[in-house]
DNA sequence: TATTGTTATACTCTATAACTATA
DNA sequence: TATAGTTATAGAGTATAACAATA
């Protein structure tokens, strides 16, 4: 039914102190099923979803990955980056160049449509993350994403 | 197959210098993967895994949780609340009350029995975040629970 | 009428193994 | 022998709707 648990402020404080409040991979794990929720909603209307999001912003920086990085990157098996590639693939977002050193590999390029469609979802998405952290100021923002990402890039 | 993406340096120098390496949603969805890919593997021995883990924690905490509140804290389904206490009920681990003041409620209580688990899983628990954790100092680890924290908890 | 727990079901995601072509 | 991408498939997780008991 609904699951978007926007929590009313009495059960807020109850979960702010259960002893699951302190550790990490809890609050890591809320936090990324509110965002990936919220993050898809807001794609949805471009035909994308935070996954193959992710897969087009690789696509679109530099230098190009291959399919075995992007599945490294995003923490997902390599048989599962065949049916995200597929996808953008479909929609003209990307496309499979061939990897002159390997040729095993296939790089992921996106397209020029491909990159307005990134330019725009991330514009989205942009948003959608200020409004989430929106408890936190410009220095506790900044320090958050820092640490998240000494964390979360091993 | 393997799914632990261990970076190598020079990928996790690429991951760092990407577009996403920026955007909280998906630093958050990846410390999370990692994060409970870990935390699963630690749980395993003792037959959890970190969903069951968590409604055990919120089971042995006070005031006790309902199943509609504990599909709020976990921000899952009502549906899938079911699944998951019936599984700690079959380890003997929980038990389901009626709540006194609404018997549509049921409160989720661990047994003794089920504490002693609590207590043997949250020490391999907090052990593992501490490891995943290792790249921050004592200070900066306070300050990103804090901010984190501020953050999930809506 | 609305809500809690439950069941059922369809759908998506995840994990694993095997195949092919290259290395 | 080992690795990149692919395919197939089974299992786990997710979303949705409907029902009985209760509010």
């Amino acid at each position: 039914m609904s699951q978007v648990a926007q929590l009313e402020s009495d059960l807020r404080d109850r979960l702010a102190h259960t002893s699951l409040a302190d550790e990490p991979f809890f609050l890591a794990a809320r936090l990324s099923a509110l965002g990936s929720a919220a993050a898809n909603r807001v794609l949805t209307d471009l035909g994308l979803k935070v996954r193959s999001y992710s897969v087009l912003a690789f696509a679109c920086g530099d230098p190009k990955p291959t399919q075995r990085e992007l599945s490294q990157f995003l923490v997902l098996d390599p048989s599962q980056i065949v049916a995200l590639v597929d996808e953008l693939e479909a929609l003209g977002a990307v496309e499979r160049h061939p990897d002159p050193r390997d040729r095993r590999s296939k790089i992921i390029v996106a397209t020029a449509s491909g990159r307005r469609l990134h330019r725009k979802a991330k514009q989205l998405v942009d948003e959608q993350a200020r409004e989430s952290l929106h408890r936190l100021d410009d220095r506790q923002r900044a320090q958050f994403l820092e640490l998240l990402h000494v964390v979360a890039i091993d």
